[in-house]
DNA sequence: AGTATCGTCGTTTTT
DNA sequence: CGACGATACT
């Protein structure tokens, strides 16, 4: 029992109790994935057949990394038979197996969020309604936390406070859209992403002898990053430990940073109350970071009302301050953080590896490139668009799906015309609409298309014809041959292949590289299935086993290969940056609006979860954080003044390396507003943000404007009052924006800002 | 049918 | 500002 001696006290204690509920409070760095892989070793080691055991994560990656941690110690026999993924994962697994008592078929297809975004479009226009009111991406937003809270179409529809909202919202058809979508999933045999919760806890519910199953088989259920948990997983989770209450939850209520997607944090902070008898472990010991930053994200933390009680200390070094960064621009920004990068890396002889530059969205990642590039400083940046998302990645995948599960509406639209074959939108629609009509799925009318009477010219049928031919030509060979076989002979027989490849432009070259790779991942898949062969009776290396969760993949489980092992600085999001470490963490873009997030400030809760974030990002550091803020920063395309992040003056000034700024900084963020920060670059100061940015003016705001005040709009920019009517609260101006023209506003509603001349 | 041009909208974050 | 979609034109 070796192993055990590499932990703690409490580490030991939490990964060698065995019976009951158990949770353990992890905190940033406390080595909790250690204790939940030991805790599984031991288990296995104590009798338990590994056939017992499901340990769901959060991401692939993290579930990839525990499976080869846990191979090492118990060896790769027992390992094997641990049921292991991410709940995605998990549960599409049973789903497939147990799909017939839904009324699915096993093979059904995984619609990404594209996909489905993609379907309510369709069904918005065909139900006339305007996609100005009914956006697509809100429509799916409240679907979504619709099913994550366990809600389906019907008993929306039935509910009046929901009604309500919607009513309120001005978007009655909302019940109607959803059960139209579901419909439509259902006959075109396609789950999105939360119906793989919301239909396992369907299948659980509604299936004694299901359930009764899947509790004697997962008789000890071990939860990663359980904080993350929404209400569809944690309830899943409920109904398969009811039985032997034999769950261990590990996670880190200060490390809740998915609410917007529904994760609940209550999950976490209530789950005493639903197992009374539950052991508590607390991981308070840092093996991450220095003093200094351990501290700094205590007291940041402490600010948060809604957390449970952790003490998380260090044994490391004190360490150096954090050292603020102030900048006039993230163009300057970006320049600090390549210079600091390139003088630590001499200092500290270190290599690009131990650097990471994290921020709070995506789009601020190409000032911050653009500086490193200009330096030869290399970098890889995790996250943007995956790699399974690509256009011609998912066109190709789109014939893929069309050989597994034909009905696929998402997928037929895809291809039907891709490569063009002379059937164009026109046609599309026709047949769509008649396939909604009847109830049957696009491919359905297309077979029989004779049957369905559509009023198109022969050539048209033709074409589609030759479309319904050459798709069951590569069925035919899905069902015989393996993934490899089928996916390189649609490439070319499709054209595909070929017209990417005559393409010379970098864009063509990069999507002919992209396909290359598709379909080596494939050869590769094929290859690895061939070693495995004896487990399954049907042909593992079918394109079915291939297509069955590729879906759920994102690209940083493929990339790590492929890259080539030059030492590179990290980007990306905070997000994405959730349980890694590096020596050198900067978190760049420090602002109020921004981090803060803008749309967060309202709310104390949403606060909170931003404060979460920081927490995440501090924690990441192992020897030093920086932290920058700009004063000025364009967005969508018009630059804007910024005021230092509430989040700076959080922490202790003791810790921070230059505490002359952030006094100053202080006083500034004590202040209600309107101070000035780096005058002496500001052609215009901003003096007065009139009531907190991005809401409308009040009435005494009103009141102070008359033709020619200076007033910056959040879209149009900045302009200048040259016309007032109406009376207060009513009152409308006319606005000069510069480069925009004239827009008439009401100011009860525009979202303006005095600005000094 | 395919291209060009215009307008719109958005930035959280991901399985 | 830039990406993407819708419309208009050829």
């Amino acid at each position: 029992m070796s192993y055990l001696d590499e932990l703690n006290d409490v580490q030991r204690k939490a990964a060698t109790h065995i019976n009951g509920p158990i949770m353990v409070l992890a905190g940033a760095g406390s080595g909790k994935t250690r204790v939940l892989t030991f805790r599984i070793a031991h288990l296995i080691e104590k009798g338990v057949d590994p056939f017992h055991i499901l340990s769901l994560t959060f991401t692939n990656k993290a579930s990839r990394e525990m499976k080869t941690r846990i191979s090492r110690i118990v060896g790769d026999g027992m390992s094997k038979s641990i049921w292991m993924g991410t709940f995605h994962s998990v549960f599409s697994k049973i789903l497939r197996f147990e799909a017939d008592r839904i009324g699915y078929p096993s093979n059904f297809t995984i619609y990404d969020s594209d996909d489905s975004k993609s379907l309510l479009k369709t069904i918005i226009k065909e139900l006339n309604l305007d996609d100005k009111v009914y956006k697509p991406s809100l429509i799916q937003r409240r679907i979504s936390s619709a099913k994550n809270g366990l809600i389906n179409a019907t008993e929306y529809q039935k509910d009046t406070i929901i009604y309500n909202e919607d009513v309120q919202a001005k978007k009655p058809m909302l019940g109607k859209i959803y059960g139209i979508y579901e419909n439509r999933c259902f006959k075109a045999g396609a789950m999105d992403f939360d119906d793989l919760l919301f239909k396992t806890n369907i299948l659980l519910k509604t299936n004694a002898d299901i359930l009764f199953k899947y509790q004697e088989k997962f008789k000890f259920i071990m939860v990663d990053e359980f904080q993350d948990t929404n209400f569809a997983q944690s309830n899943i989770l409920k109904m398969l430990a009811a039985r032997h209450e034999n769950i261990c939850v590990v996670g880190d209520d200060a490390q809740s940073i998915y609410a917007f997607r529904g994760a609940n944090i209550q999950n976490i902070l209530q789950f005493k109350s639903l197992y009374p008898d539950v052991t508590t472990y607390k991981l308070e010991q840092n093996y991450r970071s220095t003093k200094t930053i351990v501290e700094a994200a205590n007291h940041v933390i402490s600010n948060n009302k809604e957390q449970l009680q952790k003490d998380v200390w260090t044994h490391n070094d004190q360490g150096e301050q954090i050292k603020l960064i102030k900048c006039l621009s993230e163009t300057e920004e970006g320049s600090f953080i390549a210079n600091e990068i390139l003088e630590l890396k001499t200092r500290d002889s270190c290599n690009e590896d131990s650097f990471a530059i994290l921020y709070r969205t995506n789009a601020q990642s190409r000032a911050l490139e653009e500086a490193l590039r200009k330096r030869n400083i290399h970098y890889r940046i995790y996250g943007g668009v995956s790699f399974y998302q690509r256009k011609e990645v998912k066109d190709i995948l789109g014939y893929f799906k069309m050989c597994i599960n034909p009905n696929d509406e998402e997928a037929f639209k895809r291809i039907l015309n891709y490569p063009a074959r002379g059937i164009g939108k026109t046609t599309q629609d026709k047949i769509i609409v008649a396939a909604s009509e009847e109830g049957k799925s696009p491919w359905e009318i297309v077979l029989n298309l004779d049957q369905a009477h559509l009023p198109l010219t022969a050539a048209v049928k033709t074409k589609i014809n030759e479309f319904v031919y050459l798709i069951r030509s590569f069925q035919v060979m899905a069902a015989e041959k393996d993934a490899y076989e089928v996916g390189s002979h649609i490439a070319s027989a499709t054209g595909i292949l070929r017209e990417f490849y005559a393409d010379k432009t970098p864009e063509g070259v990069s999507r002919y590289e992209n396909i290359q790779e598709l379909l080596s991942g494939m050869k590769e898949f094929s290859e690895i299935a061939l070693e495995e062969d004896e487990e399954d009776a049907k042909n593992p290396r079918a394109l079915g086993v291939f297509m069955e969760d590729v879906a759920l993949l994102t690209d940083v489980d493929n990339k790590d290969a492929k890259d080539d092992d030059q030492p590179k600085v990290s980007m990306m999001t905070i997000h994405s940056a959730k349980g890694l470490e590096y020596p050198y963490v900067f978190i760049a873009g420090m602002e109020e609006n921004l981090f803060p997030s803008q749309l967060s400030v309202n709310s104390r809760s949403e606060l909170e979860e931003e404060r979460r974030l920081f927490y995440v990002a501090l924690t990441r550091a192992e020897k030093k954080a920086f932290i920058s803020f700009a004063s000025t920063r364009f967005k969508y395309g018009s630059m804007n003044y910024c005021e230092p992040s509430r989040f700076i003056g959080e922490i202790d000034p003791s810790l921070i390396e230059s505490p002359a700024i952030q006094k100053t900084l202080k006083r500034e963020l004590t202040k209600p507003a309107g101070f000035k920060l780096a005058d002496h670059i500001a052609p215009r100061k901003l003096v007065k943000p009139i009531g907190s940015s991005g809401s409308a003016l009040g009435a005494a705001d009103m009141a102070k404007l008359e033709i020619g005040t200076k007033v910056k709009h959040e879209r149009f920019g900045n302009g200048e009052i040259v016309g007032l009517e109406g009376e207060i609260p009513d009152r409308k101006a006319t606005v000069e924006f510069r480069g925009v023209g004239k827009k008439q506003l009401l100011l009860k509603f525009a979202k303006l800002q005095i600005l000094e001349s």
